[in-house]
Formats: C-alpha cells, sequence, structure tokens
DNA sequence: GTCTATACAAGGATAGAC
DNA sequence: GTCTATCCTTGTATAGAC
C-alpha cells in the first residue's frame, strides 16, 4: 500500500479513536510508520489531512451505495442500512458514528474543511430520499429521509453518552419495522 | 458576579461556540476578564473547568424542568421541552445541541470529566421517560423517551450539518403532532 | 486572593542533506 | 521522494511578589 493510502488510513482511524483536533501529526506518523517530516510531502497542511480524510468517508458511502444497489427492493436497502449501523453498535457506543462524530467536530471547530463536512450526513439522506421515492411515497421522501437518518444520528448519540450499543440497537429495531410497516 | 461564575460563563460559551479542546485557558481568562495566573486560584486544571462546565449544563436542566414542572399537562411539558429546543434551532444550526455536542466532544477525548458527561443526555430522557408514564404508557415508557430524544438529538446534528434549522424545525413539528395523538 | 513573569512541553511546519 | 534536526508558536501550569 502506498504512503498516502497508509497516511490517510491511519488519519481516519485516529481521527475516529481521538478526535481529529486531538490527533497530532506526529500520531498519524506514528502509526502509518511515515517519518513527521516526510508526511508533509504529502499534505502541506493539517487541514489538507481534514480533507483527505472526509474524501475518504465520502468514497466509503459511495461503496455502500453500490454494495445496496444490488438488493431487490428499495424497502430491503434501507433496511440493510439500518443493519449496517446496527452492527456497528459496539464501536459507534464507543466513539460515535463515524461520520457524525466528525461532521460535528469540524463544525464546531470552523475548520477550513468544515464546509466539505456536509455530503457526511447529506449523502445518505439523499439516498434515502430516492429509496422512499421508489416505495412510492411521492411528495414527503424528504420527511422520510430525515425522520430516518435524525433517529440513527441520535441513536448513535445516545448509545455513545450511555457507553451502551443497546440503545442504537433498539432505535434500529423500531425504524426496521416501522420502514417494512410504510 | 463572582469570578468563579464569570469564569464557568465564559468556559461554557466558549466551550459551545469552539468546542471544549480547543478553548484555551487563556480564551476563558481573557472572555471572563479574569488574569491568566488567577484563573488557577478557581480551577487547578483545565480537567476541573470541564467539570465546571459539565455541572453548569446539570444545573440548567433541573431548571428547566423546575419551570416545565408549572405546566399542567405532562403532554404540555413535552410539547414545551420540543418548543425549547426548536426556539434555539438558530443557534444550534450553528453549533449544535449545547448538551449533545459537548457530550460527544468529552466521550470522544476521553478527557477525565467524559464520564460526568452522562447526565447530559440521561436525565433529560429519564424525565421524558416520567412524562409518558404520567401520560399512562406504562410498560413502553423508556422506548418512547429514547424516541423522542434521538429524534432531537439526530434532528440538531443534521440542522448543523446543514446549517440549516429548518431541519430541527420540521422534525420537532413532527415529534409534536406525535405526542399530541399519544 | 490577585497578578506578572516565566518555565516547560507539545504541536505545526520548514530547512536542507541525501 | 525521503528523512533528521530544528524553528517557532501556543498552551498548560507554576513561582513568587504583592
Amino acid at each position: 500500500m502506498g504512503k498516502r493510502e497508509r497516511l490517510v488510513e491511519a488519519a481516519v482511524n485516529l481521527a475516529y479513536r481521538q478526535g481529529y483536533t486531538r490527533t497530532t501529526i506526529a500520531d498519524i506518523a506514528r502509526e502509518s510508520g511515515v517519518p513527521l517530516g516526510n508526511v508533509y510531502y504529502y499534505f502541506k497542511t493539517k487541514d489538507d489531512i481534514a480533507t483527505a480524510i472526509l474524501d475518504h468517508h465520502k468514497g466509503q458511502f459511495e461503496s455502500l451505495k453500490a454494495e445496496l444497489a444490488a438488493l431487490p427492493s428499495p424497502k430491503a436497502r434501507l433496511v440493510a442500512f439500518v443493519n449496517k449501523t446496527v452492527g456497528n453498535a459496539g464501536e459507534i457506543a464507543l466513539r460515535g458514528c463515524p461520520a457524525g462524530s466528525l461532521s460535528a467536530e469540524l463544525l464546531k471547530a470552523g475548520d477550513k474543511a468544515a464546509v466539505e463536512a456536509f455530503p457526511l450526513l447529506a449523502a445518505p439522506m439523499e439516498w434515502m430520499a430516492e429509496q422512499f421515492g421508489e416505495m412510492g411515497h411521492s411528495d414527503d421522501v424528504e420527511a422520510l429521509a430525515l425522520q430516518l437518518q435524525s433517529s440513527l444520528q441520535g441513536g448513535s448519540l445516545l448509545a455513545q453518552n450511555a457507553r451502551n450499543p443497546e440503545l442504537l440497537a433498539r432505535e434500529g429495531a423500531r425504524l426496521k419495522m416501522w420502514i417494512n410497516g410504510l
């Protein structure tokens, strides 16, 4: 694996585990086995690393979308999305939702990269709206997507706050029933 | 107002605006008009300031609870709680929920004060469960509280991500209808 | 209790040899 | 492209006079 990739991977993991602000370039260098000075050949500033982390997450969602596209129905795809989140409940209870916690941190910090955080939560929500559309809900698709994404993000935050994956699991179970009943 | 109070107020505001990690003791000293060295007479370490910030927020919720207790019915109290949140949607769209964003940040940072963040989101949820109980929902009160708190926290996060208060306002409107229909 | 000066460490970033 | 040494700034914290 190329150095740049290793650096990005280390940055993504460290930012998720410790938060982006607390993650130092030296941390990233150490974890990826790249000498400190060499990091600056790939990233001029720490802000450039934030951008790379965000791009990584955007790519992750694109992959997930492609994976879910193989499923036969929009309902099945939505349920699978919820299952994916609930499947990570253990880690989410410790560190929060990878996308949600990063978005919140960068936006509060007012980093230059902050504006680029928008798609982290908006892209999944758009995709959800599409799925609801295919289910025949012509006008209120955005409201339904908002409702689903809110509950998942909120459930993740509450699970983290209580350090208890069950909170997210319970929200997930409720949401799946709700989706199936629509 | 005493110096300690001024320090705490400045710390609360700065941590909300910039995040706790990015807020320096010098920031707090400047904003409260207390010389840097003098801060350490009131707080031995920055971690002690985190504790004070958390205590402040806990007190805020206790006040709100007392205020809402004057309302005639549990339903009215829950609706008023939602209204309170929606009323802050403008600021929440910029900086997130004061309680939720702080909890997330401290928990991820793994600060010593992190454990004390639990009541920030748990106390309101407990209170919600009580209200649902008074409405006659004997067994599923925790599930209902989880649902309400999830949606509010998620709505806050999404509003912040999109820098758009409307997302929270819409969730709030839906939740009020839902409460009234229970 | 208050405040100035400062110690000390850490972090982002660069210089410059290879 | 790579890597060591180091600059410079900032941030927490303390010393010690008042």
